[in-house]
DNA sequence: GTCTATAAATAGATAGAC
DNA sequence: GTCTATCTATTTATAGAC
């Protein structure tokens, strides 16, 4: 009796252990179906009997995702130390860690080595035009994640005056 | 004689313009060749008289979007006059001015209203703990962009040295 | 250089056996 | 619930006419 709701519960959650590591890190389109099956050890037709669609899949796995991301954190209330755990190489590297809100902003990270080059050679170009501005190097690569990012991510938020707040405070250097 | 190389290179210019605008707002997996070349005015197999491959394309349109895109900035030199530009609604909205650093770094502005549902609420919830650990509330969504947005351009950076100064940077939150 | 037609591969979704 | 087989649609890329 309970081992047949055992074991789907676990395959599910296989699932989505392995769709919420493999879209951080590829993204919705990039990873299939199929790939996500058999990183969970499965095959393409037992998909449909936990989701209803890919799209179905992606939404659940988000949560997930930030779930166990926010539990990884649940313990530590200093501002340094959540910084410091957030913004580790570990982090960017993703293999343990991979928060669904920095990962699923990313397309450059999926290309050949020429486009990261021109991507990391643009980023630089920003930095250099802050840093001519007046900005030190510290002020400079900072502004410059503030203004990538605050536009990356209100692109994605759904609530327009959490934007507006959002744009106002990335604009301000100090404080 | 010029006109046919004019003629060329108006449609290759086009078909940049394309490119660049789709791929920055809808990432490199959605968008296919057709999409571009329909854009442009122009059909399918007149795309590889252009481009040898689709990721050929990729690389030309992210030079020529950032290219594009510093120009508009070239007049300008004041910080606070670069982030205004930078950071503002008609940015985020993307019609005439998109960056490549900040726009090819997207998947779930791509998706449904109830996967940026759980990506706003996520995002709150991340702000919500940063001020319960004692940031008041622009210090919070400052610190916020500076952690999903700093990770998620790490992984786009191909320079590891820079990837750590970066995340330095972002660590500290005054200054 | 641009077009239409088509080849070849990939992926989302379903059907039916166990 | 999980498997294999299959349908259908999409997409990259090529071939050949104009």
């Amino acid at each position: 009796m309970a081992w047949n709701k055992d074991h789907k519960e676990n395959s599910k959650k296989r699932i989505l252990d392995s769709a919420a590591k493999l879209f951080a890190h590829n993204g919705f389109k990039t990873i299939s179906i199929d790939e996500v099956m058999q990183h969970a050890g499965l095959t393409r037709g037992a998909f449909y009997s936990h989701f209803k669609s890919k799209s179905d899949l992606y939404a659940e796995a988000i949560l997930y995702g930030s779930q166990k991301s926010r539990q990884q954190l649940s313990n530590v209330f200093e501002v340094d130390k959540i910084v410091n755990a957030y913004l580790s190489e570990a982090h960017v590297e993703g293999e343990e860690r991979h928060c669904p809100l920095a990962f699923l902003v990313s397309d450059i990270n999926q290309q050949n080595q020429t486009i990261r080059d021109t991507y990391t050679t643009t980023f630089n170009s920003l930095v250099d035009k802050m840093q001519l501005s007046g900005l030190n190097r510290e002020q400079a690569l900072k502004q410059c994640v503030l203004m990538v990012g605050g536009v990356a991510i209100s692109r994605a938020l759904n609530d327009k005056s959490l934007v507006t707040e959002l744009l106002a405070s990335c604009k301000e250097l100090d404080g």
